[in-house]
DNA sequence: CGTTGGCCCTGATCGC
DNA sequence: TGCGATCAGGGCCAAC
């Protein structure tokens, strides 16, 4: 269940130890993970060996590790007169005699789905339980490491995928000013900590719609980051039923809500992410999740933190929808 | 074209 | 102790 915080955490983890980091093997366990990816994983392996990050980019709940160009066919040959002995060594003699400040054309995009992990590995260390890819490292700040991706309910994906320029000329995303973003997550909203977010196009959007809201809140393509935890957290905050229609929702309650999806989200960034039954663990290993604090998702049965009734849990878009019947009362409004 | 329902996928947990 | 049923839901796509 990572969502935003939970992904942002993995980036952030990430993002010092991948930074000039050059790929120096891929290990494909389960061809599964590599749904998303256009090719048979030998293409998969073929065009990451060698190859170098940038930095870790996030949009939403997607991460994206650019990739720098691969050496030129000049390198190459100068390469060949001079021999390599391995495919750092390739990358490392690129790096001092391709000087060419080229954008990344293409970066390695993973999506944690439901039960994803990113963890780093010094070498030796013991494996991680449903390690589907494992990718070795050789970094220049913390020499080699293993990145594994482990995924239990293989919801999660690894591929390479071309970057194209965004829509708007901003960054991509969070992590880089580059104005880059993969083509498979082009049609992905930002999100609504990124400052690049549209808040007028996001209130338009809801009075277009004919919809309930917490569908709209899950809408990746209308606002990106937000899964089923914190959708019910905001509308828990905003006191808003989940199936209220979009276009019922007044301005002001439509900027509360946006407000508190910001707060919950921003919460959960600080305490590190949410996680639950160690679902979710942070790119070092360590399980970092504050489900104490959670005023709706999970709480069934449980009082509702303002009003002391009992939260409820319903099915709704085959999905459990937590909210207290009392303070989210639907709301029919005829327009 | 906007909206919606169904499907993918497997380990952990629970009850008998 | 063993085993089957149940549950978790993000993203995508076909269908309406």
């Amino acid at each position: 269940m990572p969502e935003l915080p939970e992904v942002e955490v993995v980036r952030a983890g990430l993002a010092p130890a991948v930074h000039d980091a050059t790929v120096a093997s891929v290990t494909v366990f389960d061809e599964r993970s590599l749904r998303r990816h256009p090719g048979p994983s030998e293409d998969f392996t073929d065009r990451l060996i060698g190859r170098t990050f940038t930095s870790a980019m996030r949009r939403g709940k997607f991460l994206w590790l650019p990739l720098k160009p691969p050496p030129s066919e000049r390198v190459l040959s100068e390469i060949q007169e001079n021999g390599a002995t391995s495919a750092t060594d390739v990358v490392r003699h690129a790096a001092t005699a391709d000087q060419s400040p080229e954008f990344p054309t293409e970066a390695l995009v993973v999506h944690l789905g439901m039960s994803g992990q990113v963890l780093l590995r010094a070498p030796g260390a013991p494996d991680d339980r449903l390690t589907r890819i494992r990718i070795g490292l050789s970094t220049p700040a913390h020499g080699t490491l293993f990145m594994n991706f482990a995924d239990q309910r293989i919801f999660g994906s690894m591929a390479i995928d071309e970057l194209v320029p965004t829509a708007d000329g901003q960054p991509g995303g969070c992590g880089s000013a580059l104005p880059l973003v993969p083509r498979s997550v082009a049609h992905i909203a930002r999100d609504p900590l990124d400052p690049a977010f549209d808040d007028r196009r996001f209130f338009a959007a809801l009075t277009t719609r004919r919809t309930g809201v917490k569908r709209a809140l899950l809408d990746q393509a209308l606002i990106s980051g937000i899964g089923n935890i914190y959708a019910d957290e905001a509308l828990w905050a905003a006191r808003v039923h989940y199936d209220q229609q979009t276009n019922t929702l007044s301005r002001a309650r439509a900027k509360l809500l946006l407000a508190e999806v910001r707060a919950v989200l921003a919460k959960a960034l600080t305490e590190g992410g949410t996680s639950f039954d160690a679902q979710y663990v942070n790119v070092n290993g360590a399980s970092g999740y504050f489900s104490h604090s959670l005023s709706a998702y999970g709480q069934q049965g449980k009082p509702c933190p303002r009003c002391g009734r009992p939260i409820v849990r319903e099915q709704f878009m085959n999905r459990g929808s937590h909210f207290c019947p009392h303070c989210q009362r639907l709301r029919v409004v005829t327009v």
